[in-house]
DNA sequence: GTGAAAGCGCTAACAT
DNA sequence: ATGTTAGCGCTTTCAC
């Protein structure tokens, strides 16, 4: 009896319970015409043999829902839970549901990772840049490849096979942190950057401080994990190898406030000895002490223009063929640190 | 033509495409049978129509599959990325999708939020105690009501609604937490408490300064929101109130981080003139200075815990009617702060 | 108050 | 290489 090996449906239900399937779902879902004690007497049987409606089913007959995959690298960096928020909330409000997948380390989990939730999503919102993350999606899924589902890119490179991007416009954020900086009489500015991806941000500075003919050497850039370890890791390099260094722009927050701890730990003064301004604009920053002066993204922006490019894309609004995108700038948050 | 109003279909691009929709089926999932024109040709219109598959209906016929929502009151208490990245990591083990749904502040927002999600899942992980989460439930997806689904509490209240909960077991690691705190000297403990959740930590306290003949008044206690300012004020309170405490054992890492930055700001010495101890165990502890000793919830733990118990209950493993739980433990990570 | 029939959009199995 | 037939599990008509 039963469909066999596979699980309890509501024909089971009916079957049991000697009622029809449609008794069973005015039963189980509170719709009137039917006897209280037929809806008890099936509510039991429904809970004696555990059965669970089918999602997929509901779903197919209710219509279309549309849920978004939001790919992170690593959680652990506060910039994402941040946009993850902002991102859950944005699309609630159009009644869209949010897949989160943290990818962590292990590249073959990942990729299966990645796998199973382009089977499970309408559109995929990436984000971070650590690993390529594009290349770890099954071809199938990807633009070009057959259909694919559209992929939105966050904040990363925006390679070949994304459909849509948005970008971050560093160039005016570092200007107006420069600005600041030089504003307050800092002359001999450092750059803590990323090792691992080409970042724009130094671009950036070194223009800025060639257009302003302040002092420059490679060794004025220091480069590490963009992690807190790698905060602290250059910010020793930094006292050693620039220490006559009045001021120093950080690649994030996190790398920020771990050159905060090695300036406190080996003595330096912050602000006094040297200016730090960090970019992320992490609610973290105003935690330590000092608070970190941050150039600061605005997360619900972004998460807005996700939302806003895949809902083009779904709804076919967008341009065929060409890429949309969108920039969202930065603001200079000031807080103790700069 | 076409569906009018409705959605693009398998059928409308077979039509347009002049095949049968097992050809567009063939086409656009790579499957072998079929000629390299018409796949192109079939992809080119499923293009041009935006042709989008309805996810529900491939999941209908692909078979079942689990997906959980993951609750938070408030993603910006850096403890719920962390159990949030667990969650999501154990959840595809199982193959398992876990939507995201950070509730926010404004009530009826959250409601509404929580009537879709439950929708759209299999079962709940709720987690956060700030508001009564249970309560903002649909009536219908509740434990009681008709079927329901499964609902998970993590560290919470175990209303009588909830299909099963994970408790962490307070006793034991605040205990710890006092013990090292004496055996380094401290006897004037004081603490900072939640002012909203009657706090099983506070019992465990004063149980344990009364066995040890340690000094208590109500005026060890300080009690604020469960935040950052919380913290901030709190420590504030304490500073006057209680000049003579030389130690405080925190209700969590975010309140913790907050009397650490009110203490610097007010020349108390941590931990020289007094020693503090969070609780949580975030990674964020290991980033401020002096970095934060804390009793550290096994959020891993937590999160197999909550997937073990989904899944005894969708499995039917259950014990029928009575209520699953799990127990975890705390672990004091000594750090700088005490 | 209850049951029978139809169909949501898709894929797998069996034709041809 | 392509088309036809069934059926996934559910809800929504419509009949009785």
């Amino acid at each position: 009896m039963a469909n066999s090996g596979s699980q309890i449906t509501i024909l089971d239900v009916a079957r049991v319970a000697g009622v029809s399937r449609q008794t069973v779902t005015r039963a189980l879902n509170g719709l009137p015409d039917i006897s209280a004690a037929t809806r008890e007497r099936v509510i039991g049987v429904a809970r004696q043999l555990n059965y669970r409606p089918n999602r997929a089913a509901q779903g197919l007959v209710r219509g279309r829902d549309v849920t978004i995959g939001f790919v992170v690298d690593d959680l652990s960096n506060p910039f994402y839970p941040e946009l993850a928020s902002a991102l859950s909330r944005i699309a609630s409000e159009h009644a869209w549901s949010v897949i989160l997948s943290d990818l962590g380390d292990d590249q073959e989990k990942a990729r299966a990772r990645l796998e199973s939730l382009t089977h499970r999503v309408d559109a995929l919102v990436l984000t971070g840049c650590r690993t390529d993350t594009v290349g770890l999606l099954p071809d199938d899924a990807v633009r070009g490849r057959a259909l694919g589902i559209p992929i939105i890119m966050l904040d990363g490179s925006a390679a070949d096979r994304v459909d849509a991007f948005v970008e971050i416009d560093y160039q005016a954020g570092v200007r107006a942190a420069l600005d600041h900086l030089t504003a307050n009489g800092r002359h001999r500015i450092a750059m803590i950057d990323s090792s691992h991806i080409a970042s724009s941000r130094r671009h950036a500075y070194r223009e800025y401080l060639h257009e302003h003919d302040l002092p420059w050497t490679e060794g004025s850039e220091f480069r590490d994990d963009e992690t807190h370890q790698g905060g602290v890791q250059a910010a020793a390099e930094l006292i050693h190898g620039y220490p006559d260094a009045d001021a120093v722009l950080v690649y994030n927050d996190v790398m920020a406030i771990g050159a905060l701890k090695e300036f406190a730990r080996s003595g330096v003064s912050v602000p006094d000895d040297i200016a730090v301004i960090g970019t992320d604009g992490l609610a973290l920053g105003a935690l330590v002490t000092p608070e970190l002066t941050s150039l600061s993204i605005d997360k619900v922006e972004l998460a807005q223009y996700a939302v806003e490019l895949v809902d083009n894309i779904l709804s076919g609004r967008a341009p065929g063929g060409t890429r949309e995108s969108r920039s969202s700038g930065l603001t200079l948050v000031v807080r103790e640190s700069a």
